[in-house]
RNA sequence: GGCGCGGUACCCAAGUGGUAAGGGAGAGGUCUGCAAAACCUUUAUGCGCCGGUUCGAUCCCGGCCCGCGCCUCCA
């Protein structure tokens, strides 16, 4: 099955597919690690996330390229005000920002190059277009793209800059750009910031020229698939289209997928306008990572996806009934045999789904035929038609499923626990939903021996007991079901 | 102003030229000592508004209203 996947470029569903047969080539724009990252970053990264398992479940191998921007304004200036060197300023940020990546589920990519462990390819990359004339050096010894030496800037966001790329020139001794909208490949230091002296001069490199020169090093030249979030297709992109075309006359990526922004209320998330939220800030609240993982991808890439608290309530309710319902069938014995409408659903239910991804990642689509095939197994099961090969069907249709949503095990203690212990470490143990700290106040074996004594009780007929303990333990966050087969007991 | 996207039930959200997936929430019922879980029933003659094309439009075309994004650092 071949994905079909929107491609900015053409403004096309087209098959992603690699170019040279081999693994597909793929590059994403990554974190610039001078903050925490927040639910937007990771939505774009869960979508990309989305991509990629689609492709490893359909047998396409991957090589996926992901930078870690780890030198620019914003380092440099908050490096800067806490007085330590820019690496190890980036380097706390960019292990939360891993760590968020796992609590998330997120698969690294095979490649993570630091843009300042590539700082001669930027510097050979800039060498190459000042040769060809597509890029000049100021006064102040920075280093710019002309624009004019690519007619084709804007293709891909659809610009047409043709007025202002020919706009007024500016007398040589201002030591200006050539044009406004010329952009900068090159930084040259100033007085204290962090730079590297190289055959171009001392200073830095501009965004626009990292991406371009890691992504081609990894990737090669031509590569199949770039990807990042809606505001990156410009200018960011449309110059790593222009410089890199511009230095090797090769097409640089054949598909470009663009991830809507996330909304919170229905607005940009903003710190201003106080709708900004981190991983950890959702984590605290008690909201669990998978549900935070379901409903952050349940909307398709090209949507915007209006985030809310609700929406989160919802996708942890949506987790409860898939986990309940595997667990059903994990749990309880079948009679052997298989029945004919179990096995018929279960083949749709896998189809509908696998045409839904295949169809531009509609992951709200995908959703629908897995819940139809629960409701389904559920009915049979209590009208006792349904056999042992039915769950193994079933179930293998699930491991499908959560080959790309990834959220019906239940490993949420995890990205809790370590929030909280980061909440104790930078003194956001204020932010902590109360629920949160009584949570775990129990252990595995106490929650068995209280479960145990009210199943005692419950035999004796003493319900009053048996309720009493069936209260505390929900106090603590710990559900009980009874069932013929026994009683069950969750954490909620 | 330029470019682009969206407006579907109480909420979220797919979708199709032939009369509306799924999730959540609510209500009633079955089961249960009672709950929980699960199942059943139920909640849009309707898909922003107005025209047009068509045998037929929520889906195509035009206009209008409303919301949002990009155009500057930004996922």
């Amino acid at each position: 099955m071949t994905l079909r996947l929107f491609n900015t470029l053409t403004g096309q569903i087209e098959a992603l597919v690699p170019a040279d047969g081999g693994a597909l080539r793929m590059y994403a724009c990554g974190p610039t690690v001078y903050d925490y990252g927040h639910i937007g970053n990771f939505r774009t990264f869960l979508q990309i996330d989305v991509l990629r398992r689609f492709l490893h479940l359909t047998g396409v191998p991957v090589r996926h390229v992901m930078n870690i921007t780890d030198v620019d304004d914003k380092i440099i200036r908050n490096a800067a005000q806490a007085a330590v060197p820019i690496g190890q300023y980036t380097a706390q940020y960019e292990q939360a920002f891993f760590e968020d990546f796992e609590a998330l589920r997120i698969e690294r990519p095979e490649v993570l190059p630091h843009a300042t462990d590539h700082i001669p390819r930027m510097v050979e990359l800039v060498e190459k277009l000042a040769a060809a004339g597509a890029a000049y050096r100021t006064e102040d010894g920075s280093w710019y793209f002309r624009l004019s030496a690519f007619p084709e800037y804007g293709k891909l966001s659809k610009k047409d800059l043709s007025g202002i790329a020919d706009g007024a020139r500016v007398d040589l001794d201002e030591y200006e750009k050539d044009s406004a909208r010329d952009f900068a490949l090159w930084k040259a230091v100033k007085e204290g910031e962090t730079s590297w002296d190289t055959a171009i001069g001392r200073g830095r490199p501009g965004w626009h020229l990292e991406c371009s020169a890691m992504s081609m090093e990894c990737l090669g030249d031509s590569f199949d698939l770039h990807a990042g979030g809606e505001d990156l297709m410009f200018p960011h992109h449309e110059n790593e289209i222009a410089q890199s075309e511009t230095a090797t006359h090769k097409p640089f990526v054949r598909h470009w997928m663009h991830v809507r922004f996330l909304l919170v209320d229905g607005k940009k998330m903003s710190k201003s306008e106080g709708n900004f939220f981190t991983i950890r800030d959702l984590l605290l609240k008690g909201y669990k990572a998978s549900a935070i993982r379901l409903a952050l991808i349940s909307v398709p890439y090209r949507h915007q996806l209006n985030f809310t608290f609700q929406g989160l309530t919802e996708a942890t309710s949506a987790i409860d009934r898939l986990r309940t319902f595997r667990g059903r069938l994990v749990e309880t014995v079948f009679p052997p045999g298989e029945t004919a409408p179990m096995q018929e659903a279960a083949h749709h239910a896998r189809a509908a789904y696998m045409a839904a991804l295949a169809n531009d990642l509609n992951t709200a689509e995908a959703r629908a035929p897995i819940f139809d095939l629960v409701r389904a197994a559920n009915t049979a099961i209590d009208q006792g038609q349904f056999s042992a090969a039915d769950s193994d069907a079933i179930l293998a249709v699930l491991q499908d499923f959560d080959a790309i949503f990834d959220v019906l095990e239940d490993r949420d203690d995890g990205p809790t626990q370590r929030a909280l212990v980061w909440a104790e470490q930078v003194g956001r143990l204020d932010d902590v939903a109360p629920e949160l700290l009584t949570r775990h106040s129990l252990t595995d074996e106490a929650v068995e021996t209280l479960v145990a004594e009210r199943t005692q009780a419950k035999l004796q007929r003493d319900f009053a007991r048996a309720d009493q303990i069936r209260n505390q333990l929900a106090q603590q966050g710990v559900v009980i079901e009874d069932s013929k087969d026994g009683v069950r007991w969750k954490r909620k």
